[in-house]
This record gives structure tokens, C-alpha cells and sequence, in this order.
DNA sequence: AATTCGTGGAT
DNA sequence: TATCCAAGAAT
């Protein structure tokens, strides 16, 4: 019997509704399933957290697949090599994530025995597990009593509880609320309802309220203004900085790259050569700043966006006739590139200075 | 506590 | 086109 005091909803009509609308994801076992007694697989459930993590179903599915292909156990992947792991990784970004995946397989295979902790605590001690991914884990994969709290949970809260305080001062308060509501049976099912509600039903812009299960209960819906909730703190600008790339490649097709410093931006990612970017337009985008003296030809200019700043990245190409002599990078067959730890950016650089170096160019 | 960390799809 | 933002973590 769950306690519920006035102020907090019911789950039941949550989990009704989840039993007949819940989304059917790769790695999720549905409630069908497990009524055939299918057990979610820790392993599976901790790489897809990991992989959501600020990073929607629809990018991860292809990663998830060949992840587990490649390495079906977290002991094949606490065995696989850095470069591989990183090279898979390549294209998802927040690569800090897939150097955290790797310690965490190497723990979990070194320090417990191939076996996750399957408690809350265990599992937040873990590389590259915090809270959200700790709770989920805990409750999806081993049924605990987590209160589950990401972005679609904080938004349902928000509204279902009219909360004006600002995000992201308001996550305590608001897991209060969740820890409140969630139930001791069906854990699990509960925190992934909450995150399908948010997901299809309680969207950002133009929630389908007469669909919600909490349609009943909810205060945002009683003042008429759903998408008032959540309300957030303002986000500051993007600042612009600008750079070099230089793309060199001889003439039996090889091209210069190097390996970016382990942390950090890319951290660990594979790079051509680029000046520093920086705010500053002026010496830094030339060819001055080439890795060594060649015919550099502008090419071109890659924009790319990233979480906190603008990238204008000016794009030099130097065809040369043998291989130039470096110290920190090495000479790759241009035909050996998609199995390259190379980030978007990087990739959309290539692309500009050479239009068939991938098959499917995004620049 | 505020910053740093990618990318691409939706609106 | 510009903005939002998606199963956050580490520092």
C-alpha cells in the first residue's frame, strides 16, 4: 500500500497508463515482458543511461546496437582498447562520457567481479554515474525504490505541482515531490512512465493534457498554462571563437592528424591540426599557422556550435608529395577514416578540404 | 554554485 | 533562421 498524503498523486493511474502506451526501446523490458519474467540486464540499462544522458532516443539507438554487437558483456568492454571505445563514442559527443563508460566497465569487471552493484550507492560511486543515472539503474535494473529525476521528470513535476521557483534552484524541492509519488512496487515502471509522460505527453511546447493521466491533478492545467511550467533560469549568450584547420594530404592519400589532450574539449577525441580558438580574428586563421611550410589553400569555413561557444573554424588544404616529419600526429590513409576517433567538428573540417573522404558528409 | 562539456532534430 | 533542448556528470 502506498502512503499518499493530499498533496501527493497517485502513481496508479501513471502505471495504468504506461501499461498501455509505455514506448518500446531497445534496451527497455515492457511491462509485457516482464510479466513473461524477461529481467532488464544491468549492463544494457547502464550503457543506455549513459548514452541518453543530455542526448535523445533517436541518436542513441544506432549506438546502443553497435555497442552491444561489439562488445555483447562489460567485460568485453572493460577489455576493448581506449581508442576503439572512443572511435565507437565518435559523432555522440560529451566525450567525457565514453572515457567515464570505459573506468566504469573496468571497475565493475576489476572490483565487482563483472557484477554492477545493484544499490543506489554502489552505483554512484562509479565513474561517470551521478544521481539521475544511479537512481535509474538502481530502479529499472534492479527494482529499488529510486526516485528517478531527469528533465522530462523535472518538467512533469513542474507543472503537476504548479512549482514557480526557478530551475534550477527548485531539483530539491522537486525530488521531494518524486521521491513522494514513487512507489515501492514498480519502481521502475514508474520512473520510465514519468520519463514517456514527458516525452510524448507533457512536452515542452503544446502538452497534450487531455491525454495525461494527470490531467486530474494537475495544478499548471487548473491555472490554464501548462507551458508556463518549468520555469528557468535566463542562459547567458554564446560567445564566438574563431580558428585554423589545416588538412594535409599526400599524394598516396594519407592525411596528417593527432590525438587532442585527454581532457577537456574533445578531450581524447582524433584532430587535425588547428590553431587555438580563440575570440580574436586576427593572425590565428591564417596559414601562418600551419604545422609546416606547403601550398596551404583556403578552402573554405566550418561553423559548428557547441554547448557553450560559436566555432568559425577557417579550413586550409595542402596537397603534398611524401609525408612531412611530425612529432605529435601521424599520417592515416584517407580511406581509414570512418574508423577514426574523429568528433562532428572534425569530421565536418575533413569533409570541406576533401568531399568524398566520408560517405555520409554532414557538413 | 556556476561552468564546462557535443550534437542534431524539432519548432 | 534562431532558439530550444534531449534519460546529466564532473569540477
Amino acid at each position: 500500500m502506498t502512503i499518499t498524503t493530499l498533496d501527493t498523486p497517485s502513481a496508479t493511474p501513471l502505471l495504468d497508463w504506461y501499461d498501455r502506451h509505455h514506448r518500446d526501446l531497445p534496451w527497455r523490458v515492457t511491462p509485457g515482458m516482464a510479466a513473461r519474467g524477461v529481467k532488464a540486464d544491468p549492463y544494457h540499462i547502464w550503457l543506455s543511461e549513459v548514452m541518453l544522458q543530455q542526448t535523445t532516443v533517436q541518436a542513441v539507438k544506432p549506438y546502443f546496437a553497435r555497442f552491444l554487437e561489439r562488445w555483447p558483456e562489460v567485460t568485453d568492454l572493460a577489455a576493448a582498447e581506449n581508442d576503439a571505445v572512443m572511435a565507437a563514442w565518435a559523432g555522440l559527443g560529451y566525450y567525457a562520457r565514453a572515457r567515464n563508460l570505459k573506468k566504469c566497465a573496468e571497475a565493475v569487471a576489476k572490483e565487482h567481479g563483472g557484477i554492477f552493484p545493484d544499490t543506489e550507492e554502489g552505483l554512484r560511486s562509479l565513474p561517470g554515474i551521478g544521481d539521475y543515472t544511479a537512481a535509474a539503474v538502481a530502479a529499472i535494473a534492479f527494482n529499488r525504490q529510486a526516485a528517478v529525476m531527469d528533465g522530462n521528470v523535472e518538467r512533469v513535476i513542474s507543472r503537476l505541482y504548479a512549482i514557480a521557483t526557478p530551475l534550477p534552484a527548485a531539483k530539491p524541492m522537486m525530488k521531494e515531490k518524486v521521491a513522494l509519488m514513487t512507489p515501492a512496487a514498480r519502481p521502475g515502471d514508474f520512473a520510465q512512465a514519468m520519463m514517456d509522460l514527458g516525452a510524448t505527453i507533457c512536452t515542452p511546447k503544446r502538452p497534450a493534457c487531455s491525454l495525461c493521466p494527470f490531467r486530474d491533478a494537475c495544478k499548471a492545467l487548473k491555472l490554464s498554462d501548462p507551458e508556463f511550467f518549468p520555469v528557468k533560469a535566463a542562459k547567458k549568450e554564446k560567445p564566438v571563437r574563431y580558428g585554423a584547420a589545416f588538412i594535409a594530404v599526400t599524394d598516396d592519400g594519407e592525411i596528417l592528424l593527432r590525438q587532442r589532450v585527454a581532457s577537456g574539449l574533445l578531450g581524447g577525441m582524433t584532430e587535425v591540426p588547428t590553431t587555438a580558438w580563440t575570440a580574436r580574428t586576427d593572425g590565428e586563421t591564417s596559414a601562418e599557422a600551419a604545422p609546416f611550410d606547403a601550398a596551404w589553400q583556403a578552402c573554405g569555413t566550418v561553423i559548428h556550435v557547441f554547448t557553450h561557444f560559436e566555432l568559425r573554424l577557417s579550413i586550409w588544404r595542402a596537397a603534398i608529395a611524401a609525408k612531412v616529419g611530425t612529432n605529435d600526429g601521424w599520417w592515416e590513409p584517407v580511406t581509414n577514416l570512418e574508423a577514426q576517433a574523429l568528433p562532428t567538428v572534425m569530421k565536418k573540417a575533413i569533409a570541406t578540404a576533401i568531399p568524398l573522404a566520408f560517405k555520409t558528409s554532414k557538413g
